[in-house]
DNA sequence: TCTCGCTGCTTACC
DNA sequence: ACTGGTAAGCAGCGAGA
C-alpha cells in the first residue's frame, strides 16, 4: 500500500470490460508533491441522473434494463418541496444522453469526472491510497496507482514541467525544425530539432512523452502549430500519441457548423472575445497557449509574437521576412533557428510574466477541480462545481443546462446619466462585490424563492428569511466573501514574495468566483438559472445605488455620475483631507448589513464629458496616479497617434491649461494633415473572425451579395495579408493602415512585421479621426472644429 | 451628392 | 457551445433632400 499527494492537472476516464465486468475506470492525471508525475486510477464509480417522479412504465422498463444497475427511491426538494424521485445509475458514462433524452432525466449532463469528483468531495490536490502497478502500460506516467481510497488535501507547490515550442515551415507546409524550450524543475534548457522532417516529428513525440511534461506551450499553438505538426504526422506516418495514457492529440476545429449558420448571433450574443477557433487537447497534460493567454490578460494593441514581446518583455523577435523562408532556409538555415529559438523563448517568457499557470492553479483550488478545467475559461463549470456539490447535500434537484431559448434579456445595472465638467475633489464610492453582497443581503437563491417569502424585491419576487432557510447561493457568497478577507489577511501576514503572490492569487480567484455566479444566473441556459432570480439581483442593486444618489442630491450634493456599482460626487470640501473625511462619513453611514459601501478614492482633478463610460483624471488618494477609463487610449483598435496624443491632450486639460490642449489639437492635426507622421501611428488593429461568422448581407433592390470583406475593414485586411502569404488566424487581430476613405468600402492595405508597406496613408481620413476624438472632449469647453482646423484645409480635396 | 436613421461589428465599462 | 447587461464609436446601407 502507497500513498500519494498529488496536484491533480486532468481527470478523464476509459470503458473497461475486464473478465465479463463492464466498469469505467477514472483517470487522474497530476504531479506528487515529491514532483513525479502520477496517473492514478479508481474502479467502482458509475454515474448516475435521477428521475422526477417517472410514471410506472419508465420504471418497469429500467428494472428490466441490463445497463441499469440500480435504481433507488430518493426524496429530492424543489424550490423547497419535496418530490419523488429516483436515483438510476447505469454502467457506461456515454449512455447517460441516452437516458436523459427517453426518460427526461435530471442533473443527466454532468460529465463524469465531475461528477466524481464532486461526489468524492475532492479537489485540485488529492491525497491518493492504493498498489502501484507492475506494468505501466498504456501510461506513461513515473508512477501508475490504482487507487483504493481518495481524500482532499490542503493546496501545495508542485514544480510543473513546461515544454514551449515553435515550429518554422516551408511554403509547402514541411517542418523544417521545431525549437523548443523546457523548463523542468525550474532550470531552463534550449534546443532546436531540424533534420528530415519525419525524424524530427518522431524527437518531438519522444521529448513530449519520455519528458513526461505537464505543460505545452507556444504562441499560437492551437491554431497553427500542434495542427501542422498533426498533420504533417499523419503525412509521414508518425505517431500522435503524445498523451498520458497513451491515446493521441486530440484537435477539435470549431467551424461554422458551431455556429448558425446565418452568422455568428446567437441568441443574440456573440461570442468573439473566445478567440481561438481550434481546441487541443493533449489527456492527461495541459495545453496552454501564450497568444491566449497573453491576449486576455494584457488586452494589447496588436497581437503579433513581436508587439506582444515588445509590450510584455521589453524585447525584441529577430528581423526575418517570414514570407521569404524557403529562400532564408536555403542560404542561411542557421539564422532560421535562431529566429525560431528566439521565438520559443519569447513565447515562454511571456507565458512565466503573466504568471498564467499560477492564477489558474488557484482558480482550481478553490473551484475544486483539475487545472486543465479551469483553462478551459467557461464560468459555468467553476459555478457548478460549487453549486452542485452543495445542492447534492441539501438533496435539492440539479436540473439540466437549457438550450438557449429565446427568452427576454433581463435588466441590467444603472448608469447616471453624466454632469459634464471639470472638477475638483471628486468622491469615487464603490459597492464592495455588490452583487453577491445582494446576493446575501436578500437569500437571493434557487432554494429560497417562495410565495411564502418576506423579503420581497422590486419586481414582486419573494425570497424566505434566511431565518427560515438559508439559501445555497448567499452561504456559497459568504463562504467565498470570508475566504477572500482571510487570503487578504494571510498576504499582508506573508513572509515572503512568493508566499504573498500565493495569497495574492488565491484572493483574486475567490473574487472571480464570487463575481462569476451572477452571470450564469442571468444566462440563458445555465442549470439553476431562473429569470426570475437574475432579474432580483439586478433590480435590488439599482435600487441601492439610485436609492444613495436620490439621498445625496436631496441633501444638495452634487452626484455627477454612476455605473452599477460606483457613485461619483463633488467633494464640498476645497481641501484633500476635508474630503476625506466628509467621504469616510458617507461611506459608513451607507454601508448596512451586507453591503459595504466603499470610499475608493478622491479624483483631482476629474473630467466628464457627456457620454457614459468615459472619463479621466488624477486621484490624489489613496494613491497618486491617472485614470482614464474608455477613451481610445483604452482601446485597441484605435491608431498610436490618436491615443498618445489623447493622453497628452488629457494632461493638459488636467493642468487646466485648455489653450494649451487646444494649441496641442491644432498641432497634431496640422501635421498629420501634412502627412508628417510615421506609419507605425497610424495603425489600426481589429479581432477578424472565421468569413462564415459574420452576417450574409444582401443590397435590398438586387438581392445581390455583399462580401464581408467588402464591407469590413478589417475582414478586407485579412484578405490583402493572404496575397503576402501572411495567414491571420480566426480570432487574432488584424492591423492595416487606411489608405483611401473616400471610397466605398474604404480602401486599406495590411500592416505586417517585417513586410515593408508600399502605399500612402489617407491623411485626410486621420486628420478627420483626430478631429472629431479631440472634439468630443473639447466640446464640454465649447471649442468646435473650426477651432481645430485651419479653413484652408478644409475642403482641400 | 450629402444627411440621417438604422444595423452590424468591435471593444470598452462594470 | 455558451457568464451577464450597458454603452461608444466606426462603417456601410438605403431613403430622402
Amino acid at each position: 500500500m502507497e500513498q500519494h499527494d498529488f496536484k491533480l492537472l486532468y481527470a478523464t476516464y476509459t470503458n473497461r470490460d475486464e473478465n465479463g465486468e463492464r466498469f469505467p475506470l477514472i483517470e487522474m492525471f497530476g504531479r506528487t508533491r515529491e514532483g513525479q508525475s502520477i496517473a492514478v486510477l479508481y474502479k467502482g464509480f458509475f454515474p448516475y441522473f435521477y428521475l422526477i417522479e417517472p410514471p410506472q412504465a419508465t420504471l418497469d422498463a429500467l428494472a428490466k434494463d441490463a445497463e441499469v444497475r440500480s435504481l433507488e427511491p430518493r426524496t429530492l426538494f424543489r424550490e423547497g418541496r419535496p418530490i419523488t424521485a429516483y436515483k438510476v445509475t447505469i454502467t457506461r458514462p456515454g449512455d447517460t444522453p441516452v437516458y436523459r433524452d427517453r426518460y427526461g432525466a435530471t442533473a443527466a449532463d454532468i460529465v463524469f469526472r465531475s461528477r466524481f469528483l464532486y461526489d468524492n468531495d475532492l479537489g485540485s490536490h488529492i491525497r491518493a491510497e492504493g498498489e502501484e502497478r507492475k506494468t505501466k502500460q498504456p501510461y506513461r506516467t513515473d508512477l501508475v496507482i490504482d487507487a483504493s481510497k481518495l481524500s482532499p488535501v490542503d493546496a501545495f507547490f508542485a514544480p510543473l514541467r513546461i515544454l514551449s515550442l515553435d515550429i518554422e515551415n516551408l511554403r509547402n507546409n514541411q517542418i523544417i525544425c521545431i525549437g523548443l524550450v523546457r523548463e523542468f524543475e525550474g532550470k531552463i534548457e534550449e534546443e532546436i530539432l531540424d533534420g528530415a522532417e519525419k525524424s524530427i516529428l518522431e524527437k518531438f513525440r519522444r521529448i513530449v512523452v519520455e519528458d513526461d511534461v505537464d505543460v505545452v506551450s507556444g504562441y499560437n499553438i492551437c491554431n497553427y502549430d500542434i495542427p501542422l505538426i498533426a498533420a504533417r504526422c499523419a503525412q509521414n506516418g508518425v505517431s500522435t500519441a503524445w498523451a498520458r495514457n497513451g491515446r493521441d492529440v486530440v484537435i477539435r476545429r470549431r467551424g461554422m457548423d458551431s455556429r448558425d449558420g446565418n452568422g455568428a448571433k446567437d441568441g443574440g450574443k456573440k461570442y468573439v472575445d473566445k478567440g481561438t477557433n481550434t481546441t487541443v487537447e493533449i489527456p492527461g497534460r495541459l495545453v496552454a497557449d501564450s497568444w491566449y493567454f497573453a491576449r486576455k490578460e494584457k488586452r494589447p494593441k496588436r497581437e503579433s509574437l513581436g508587439a506582444m514581446a515588445h509590450l510584455i518583455l521589453g524585447k525584441e523577435k529577430l528581423d526575418v521576412d517570414t514570407s521569404k523562408m524557403d529562400e532564408e532556409w536555403q542560404t542561411n538555415p542557421g539564422r532560421v533557428k535562431e529566429y525560431c529559438l528566439q521565438d520559443t523563448r519569447l513565447s515562454h517568457e511571456i507565458l512565466s510574466k503573466i504568471r498564467v499557470l499560477e492564477k489558474y492553479q488557484a482558480i482550481a483550488d478553490v473551484a475544486k477541480l483539475p487545472l486543465f478545467d479551469c483553462l478551459l475559461d467557461r464560468n459555468s463549470i467553476l459555478i457548478d462545481s460549487l453549486l452542485i456539490r452543495a445542492a447534492d447535500k441539501e438533496k435539492v434537484v440539479v436540473p439540466n443546462n437549457h438550450h438557449g431559448d429565446d427568452a427576454e434579456a433581463i435588466e441590467g445595472g444603472y448608469v447616471h446619466e453624466p454632469v459634464p465638467g471639470l472638477y475638483d475633489n471628486v468622491v469615487v464610492f464603490d459597492f464592495a462585490s455588490l452583487y453577491p453582497s445582494v446576493i446575501i443581503q436578500n437569500n437571493i437563491c434557487f432554494t429560497t424563492i417562495s410565495d411564502q417569502g418576506t423579503i420581497v424585491t422590486p419586481e414582486g419576487v419573494k425570497f424566505l428569511d434566511p431565518a427560515t432557510k438559508e439559501g445555497i447561493l448567499p452561504r456559497v457568497m459568504k463562504g467565498l466573501l470570508t475566504a477572500r478577507r482571510d487570503s487578504k489577511n494571510k498576504m499582508k501576514a506573508a513572509k515572503s514574495p512568493e508566499e504573498r503572490g500565493y495569497y495574492n492569487s488565491v484572493q483574486n480567484a475567490q473574487k472571480i468566483l464570487a463575481n462569476a455566479h451572477y452571470g450564469v444566473f442571468a444566462s440563458r441556459f445555465y442549470r439553476f438559472t431562473d429569470r426570475r432570480i437574475g432579474g432580483s439581483i439586478t433590480a435590488l442593486a439599482r435600487n441601492y445605488t439610485t436609492g444613495i444618489i436620490s439621498k445625496l442630491s436631496d441633501e444638495g450634493l452634487k452626484v455627477i455620475y454612476s455605473d452599477t456599482d460606483s457613485i461619483f460626487v463633488v467633494s464640498p470640501e476645497q481641501t484633500i483631507e476635508g474630503t476625506v473625511r466628509f467621504a469616510e462619513k458617507l461611506s459608513d453611514r451607507f454601508t448596512q448589513g451586507a453591503l459595504t459601501l466603499e470610499f475608493e478614492k478622491v479624483v483631482s482633478p476629474f473630467f466628464l464629458g457627456k457620454m457614459k463610460k468615459r472619463y479621466f483624471g488624477r486621484i490624489v488618494h489613496p494613491v497618486q496616479e491617472v485614470v482614464v477609463r474608455g477613451y481610445e487610449t483604452r482601446r485597441g483598435d484605435s491608431f498610436p497617434l490618436l491615443s498618445r496624443t489623447l493622453d497628452a491632450l488629457f494632461e493638459r486639460i488636467m493642468e487646466k491649461d485648455i489653450e494649451g490642449a487646444v494649441e496641442l489639437c491644432r498641432r497634431e492635426i496640422k501635421r498629420v494633415a501634412e502627412g508628417d507622421v510615421k506609419l507605425e501611428d497610424l495603425v489600426i488593429s481589429k479581432t477578424a473572425l472565421d468569413e462564415s461568422s459574420y452576417k450574409v448581407m444582401r443590397r435590398k433592390k438586387t438581392g445581390e451579395e455583399i462580401r464581408a470583406e467588402d464591407r469590413l475593414p478589417h475582414v478586407q485586411a485579412v484578405k490583402k495579408a493572404e496575397k503576402f502569404g501572411v495567414y491571420v488566424p480566426a480570432g487574432m487581430k488584424v492591423s492595416w493602415i487606411v489608405t483611401n476613405s473616400r471610397r466605398t468600402p474604404q480602401q486599406v492595405e495590411p500592416y505586417i512585421d517585417g513586410i515593408p508597406f508600399s502605399h500612402t496613408p489617407d491623411y485626410h481620413y486621420y486628420r478627420d479621426k483626430l478631429c472629431d476624438a479631440y472634439l468630443r472632449v473639447l466640446e464640454t469647453f465649447d471649442y468646435d472644429r473650426d477651432a481645430l482646423v485651419e479653413k484652408e484645409q478644409l475642403g482641400l480635396f
